[in-house]
RNA sequence: CGGGGAGUGGCGCAGGCCGGUAGCGCAUUCGCUUUGGGAGCGAAGGGUCGCAGGUUCAAAUCCUGUCUCCCCGACCA
């Protein structure tokens, strides 16, 4: 068998790019850094959104659309916003191409009057609208969701972890009272956390960012973390309090109950196509992707075998009322009945895929009323009889939502333990993983440690208890012990 | 943006040091035989060797520049 795909332990990011290959999930485009999205991680990708979607409705959210483009000006006018985002972004200076000798070259005489800056975010745009729109507490909240392509100038890419140009959502909302705000923004981790781990079964560690690593603008940043087979920890999604900044920034106010001008409150939040890189570093092995159900375009295939017409005919009848009872219970499925192809071809190609579950019916199947299985996440094969199989096919899905689930959890927990000398993290940082330990809650002793370390303080747990210790580093006092990593 | 590696039919590679007009495997097309884990035989099609300059009678090969990808580092979702 033609070996496609590199071991993930001889070279754990070549077999990275290997599944999204092999998957065809997406290709690198001409310009660096930037990919081209294809149908089979395309449809991932509407699944998710969609999922989220509904989601955001349910928590009352409505979408709207903002420009790509926002004056140069507006990025300025939130001191640390501009600084956070200053170093990534991309202008547009001009407005005309004129040919030139069989080529195009810019026009230089179309110069813009002020420049424009492709959005990194949409942070000072949206609240430029939001000026318009509240006058009065009545006005308050808005809650607005947008899904859009955002541009970052990266130095470093990765193919769906980290592109200059790439696929998001951002919720923007502005509320009259800061408990209200900073309700929404953990309502809104919470959302991102139950998405995660419902459907991509990805489990995530939440809590709230350092000053170092907190959104630019933002008050406190939350987030997800997932922890990815190799040891690192991936930031899956982030939600904003942005407290009075923005508002303030752009001279947002509303009149209260009590007659009162005052600064809105905001957030925002957002997870973006990287969870796609998530998700194949959560369950993906050496045969190639592997989905969970919930999100996968077709849940499951039917390859049908035979050696002759007759067999063809004979086989094909015998799956197509398992493959519309399926279809009437939800479950998304296919028929494999490409001739070129061979069913061990095909095999393969499907798990490459990762679709959950395989259905193989041949002849053998047909006289004796069953039908083989192939679960994608276990690779385990099992015969079964025909009666009853779409239900027994539909509960297996379900079955293999939960252990993937269960499985990346269990990963997940036997790498993440808790350390309490500097000299035991240094050494334990190296097996990677997620490390509790106790921190003085300076940004010295942060630097030193991603100095030394390489390794980042993912977050700072929440509903944490208060356990009360030393520094590690410092041996200052801490009150509670934060997760550590190394990370994307 | 710094260090290292790489770009040759759709994919994976050889050729390069020693310049002479491009080859192998897979894939593709057609035919026949096959089909329960990446099929076999026969025939056919497809590449201005990443791009742009230069040296030369002649460049995939030598020189210069540039773009893209991968790995490591600094920066970030």
């Amino acid at each position: 068998m033609a070996k496609r795909i590199t071991n993930r332990k001889d070279d754990y990011s070549q077999w990275y790019l290997d599944v999204v290959k092999e998957a065809k999930l997406a290709d690198h485009s001409p310009v660096r850094g930037s990919m081209v999205i294809r149908p089979n991680g395309f449809a991932l990708w509407e699944n998710m959104k969609g999922a989220l979607d509904q989601m955001f409705k349910d928590t009352g959210h409505e979408n709207a659309y903002f420009p790509l483009f926002i004056p140069k000006s507006f990025l300025s006018k939130e001191a640390q916003h501009v600084e956070g985002f200053a170093k990534e972004c991309a202008v547009v200076t001009h407005s005309r191409l004129k040919s030139v000798d069989g080529g195009v070259e810019v026009d230089p005489e179309s110069k813009l009057e002020e420049e424009l800056i492709v959005r990194p975010t949409s942070e000072t745009i949206i609240w430029d609208s939001y000026r318009n729109w509240i006058q009065s507490y009545r006005d308050l909240p808005i809650l607005i969701n947008q899904w859009a392509n955002v541009v970052r100038w990266e130095m470093r890419t990765r193919l769906f972890l980290r592109t200059m140009e790439f696929l998001w959502q951002e919720g923007h909302t502005a509320h009259s009272s800061e408990k209200e705000a900073v309700e929404e923004t953990r309502r809104m981790l919470d959302v991102y956390k139950t998405f995660a781990q419902d459907f991509m079964a990805m489990p995530v560690k939440t809590g709230v960012k350092t000053a170092s690593e907190r959104f630019a603008g933002a008050v406190d940043t939350y987030c997800i973390e997932a922890m990815m087979q190799d040891g690192k920890a991936l930031q899956a999604g982030t939600s904003h309090f942005l407290g009075q900044n923005f508002a303030k920034a752009f001279d947002v106010k509303f009149q209260d109950t009590d007659g009162e001008h005052k600064y809105v409150w905001a957030t925002s939040w957002g997870v973006s196509t990287r969870l796609i890189g998530g998700l194949i570093m959560t369950h993906s092995d050496d045969q190639g992707l592997v989905l969970p159900p919930k999100l996968a375009p077709t849940q499951v295939v039917v390859v049908p075998i035979y050696r002759n017409d007759d067999q063809r005919t004979e086989v094909l009848d015998y799956a197509n009322p398992l493959i519309k009872e399926l279809k009437d219970k939800g479950v998304s499925v296919k028929l494999d009945d490409r001739e070129n192809q061979q069913p061990g071809y095909k095999f393969a190609e499907h798990e490459a895929a990762g679709i959950p579950l395989r259905v193989a019916v041949g002849p053998r199947d047909v006289k004796n009323g069953n039908l083989e299985l192939a679960r994608r996440d276990t690779l385990d094969k099992n015969i079964i009889s025909k009666d009853g199989a779409a239900e027994h096919i539909s509960d297996l899905l379900e079955t293999i939502q939960t252990d993937l689930f269960n499985a990346a959890q269990e990963r997940t927990e036997n790498v993440t333990r808790d350390v309490e000398s500097y000299d035991h993290f240094k050494e334990q940082i190296e097996d990677g993983g997620f490390i509790y330990a106790h921190w003085d809650g300076t940004d010295e002793t942060e630097a030193k440690i991603k100095e030394e370390t390489k390794a980042t303080i993912r977050l700072i747990p929440i509903n944490g208890e208060s356990e009360p210790g030393k520094c590690m580093v410092t041996g200052k006092e801490s009150v509670q012990k934060v997760l550590f990593a190394r990370s994307y």
